[in-house]
Formats: C-alpha cells, structure tokens, sequence
DNA sequence: CCATATCTGTAGCGAACACTACATTTATGG
DNA sequence: CCATAAATGTAGTGTTCGCTACAGATATGG
C-alpha cells in the first residue's frame, strides 16, 4: 500500500494558530481566509485536515482545553474546597488577562450565539464548559467526605456557582477588564467557601 | 416645506422583533434577511430608519435598556444592599429563562467577539453593562453611609461582583441551564452580601 | 393642484463567504 | 522504477452577505 505524500505543516502549531483567531473574533467572526493565513497553509490543507470550519473549531477547541488539562489539575489538588475555589478563580483571572493570549475565554466568546447552520456551536462550547463543572462538582463531594466542606454544602450548587463567576469574568475580559479587576471578583466570590467551609 | 410620505410600520414593535432576532443568534449571526422579515418590512425601510445594521442593533439596545430600567430601579430601591443583590440575582435568573423571550441576556450573547469591521459592537454591549455596575456601586456606597453595608466593604468589587455574576449566568442560560439552576446559583452568591452585612 | 419630501417594494449590486476541482508534487509499497 | 496514495497551490465555484438604485406611492406646504 502507498502511504500518501506527508503532512508539510504541524497540526498542533496550526492549531493553536487557529485558536488565536477564534479566541479573538468567535466562530462566525472567524473567516477561512483569516484561519489560513495564521496556520500558514491553504484551504485545500485546512479542510484535507479538519474537514470544515466546524472541525477546526472541535479540533482547536480539544486543543485548548488539553493546554488546560495540567493547570485543571492542580486546582483540583488544592488541599480544600476553598483553596479549590481559590486557585480556580485567581488562575482564570491571570489567564483572561494573560497578554500572550487574547483577552477572556474561548469556551465563552467563542460563540454564545450563532447564526442558522451554526447552531450546534454554542452546543459544543457548553459542553466543554460542563466538564469542568463536573470536576468541580466532584471535587467538592470528596470536600464534605473529607469534612472540609459542611455537611450542609450543595456540592453541585457551588459548582455551578464557580462556573457561573469563571464564564462572568471572561465576559468581563473581553471587554477589557484588567487583570485587577478580576482579582477583586475572584476575591469576593472565595467569600461563600469560607462561609461553607468548616471551622479550623 | 414638504414633509414627504409618513412611515407605515410602528418602530417599536419593529424594534421588539429585531431584538429578539440579535438575542437569538448574536449580532453577527442576525441576517437583514431575518431581521426584516420578523420586523415585517423591507431594507430600504430598515436603513432609512436605522441606518445599517449596527445602527439597528443600537436602537436595539437602547430599547432593550428602556424596557429593562424600571425592574432596575425595582431592584436599586430595595432596603438594604443585600436585598438589592437578592432582587437583582433572582430576577436575572427569572429573565434569562423567561420562555417570553430568548435565553440568556442580549447584552451577553450579542457578541462578545466580532469580525473584522464589527469590533466597536463588542464595546457597544460593554458600556452598556458598565452602566448598570455604576448603578450598583452607587447603591452599594449608599449602603456603606446608611449602615446596612460594613464599612470595610468596597462597594466598587461588590458591584464587579454581582456584574459578573449576572453574566456568567448569561452565559450558562443561553445554552440551556435552568431556572432552577441559576436560581441556585443566584442563592449561593447572595451570601457574600450577608457576611457583608451589619448584624441586625 | 402642484412641487417637494419621504417612505415603500422590486430587483439586484459588488464583495465576501465557506468550500472545492484539478493539476502537480512528494511520499510509500512492491 | 513504477503504480498508488495523499497533500499542496492555484484558481476558482455557487451562495449569501450587507446594502442600494430606482420607480412608484403618499403625505405636506403653498
């Protein structure tokens, strides 16, 4: 069997290329020729590789939440639910602010709405988005088994709530939020573990 | 001096229509086929009223604010600081999941990232977000100087805080959550405002 | 009743969109 | 060294986009 003429450009350096662009103009604001330019190919490679605008976001999209995958980590290592909590909202405000990458989150920006044809766009962003409520929600379940949470505490309850204040924020980055800002929300929004966190 | 043919379509209603257009599918999304289609006029009509389609999405906005300012001063006349956050959180969480309207919040899922040529609508929502947070912190350092609210609180963060909040549960509306689930979401955060609170 | 001014509907403008046909190039398998 | 298979670059495709020219309709001012 004949194996084909190699791939000449780096998928994961194109795909980060690619992820800029969406992060920075949404799904509907990006166009092809935009996608192209910064992944330093042609049309033809593009859609050879992704199959259509809709597979490069997926793409970029596993591609952006597997860079976070290590961070994720350590934020669910924290010791506490609070220190969960903490390190969660002071890592996203950092992020959202990070001047190597655009402002706020690609997971929210990317398209909240989109237009007929797109629809399964926002769909696929929320998805993403629940997988780390989900880890949270777990998280702290192991908290109240482990007793650093109340007994009283709705686990999924404040998880939704830590999603809630992370999707707020970048709403707040990509408007130009500074990263100070950011910080005194974070700071506020720790407050409630405090309060369901057991005395020490 | 002659006053030329009268217009045939009421603007409000018209208004009404091509803002739940740009709710539903976000500036970018919205074709001027939709929109004059559900406002029930033709686009000459719609650009000698509103002059292009970001023009329409102003007029939108405005209306939208217009409709929105009495439940605002609602919510700003309630008692203490932490009725305000209660008021304000729990009819955000009944809004964005009114089956009235679309999900979610307009000046959220409009468009948080823009194509080239559309950057100032990003900015367009912002302000007008950034107007009710100034709202909030003025209620909040009234709340300092009637003694309802401590006087280390920063009025300023609480009402960045509630900002947020207010818009990551947009975020999570517009793809499907609840109103129960911001309903919790919107309970967890009132707690900030009640370890904030003097004691009674 | 006429001149002027503005709205309305039809019809279509140029540009940009996502996407692709095709010939060429570059690898592998035998 | 040839047949096969896949990626590439050029140069488009048809469609949809926001927007508008134009002619006819409908009001007012004098």
């Amino acid at each position: 069997m004949a194996m084909g003429r190699p791939r000449e450009f780096d998928a994961d350096a194109a795909l980060d290329q690619a992820m800029e662009v969406f992060w920075r103009h949404g799904y509907e604001g990006a166009t092809i020729a935009q996608l192209t330019e910064a992944m330093g190919i042609n049309p033809p490679s593009l859609y050879a590789a992704f199959g259509n605008k809709e597979g490069l976001l997926k793409a970029a999209l596993d591609r952006y939440t597997a860079k976070r995958a290590a961070w994720m980590e350590g934020v669910l290592n924290a010791p506490t639910a609070r220190d969960v909590a903490e390190r969660m909202l002071m890592g996203t405000a950092d992020s959202q602010t990070d001047p190597d990458n655009p402002p706020g989150c690609l997971l929210v920006q990317g398209g909240l709405a989109c237009g007929t044809g797109s629809e399964n766009v926002p769909f696929e962003l929320a998805a993403r988005r629940a997988l780390t409520e989900d880890q949270l929600r777990e998280r702290f379940v192991r908290a109240k088994k482990e007793g650093d949470l109340k007994q009283t505490a709705d686990a999924a309850a404040l998880a939704r709530y830590l999603s809630a204040v992370s999707a707020g924020m970048g709403v707040m980055a990509s408007s130009g939020a500074d990263r100070e800002a950011l910080r005194q929300v974070a700071n506020v929004s720790v407050k409630v573990f405090e309060e369901q966190s057991t005395k020490r």
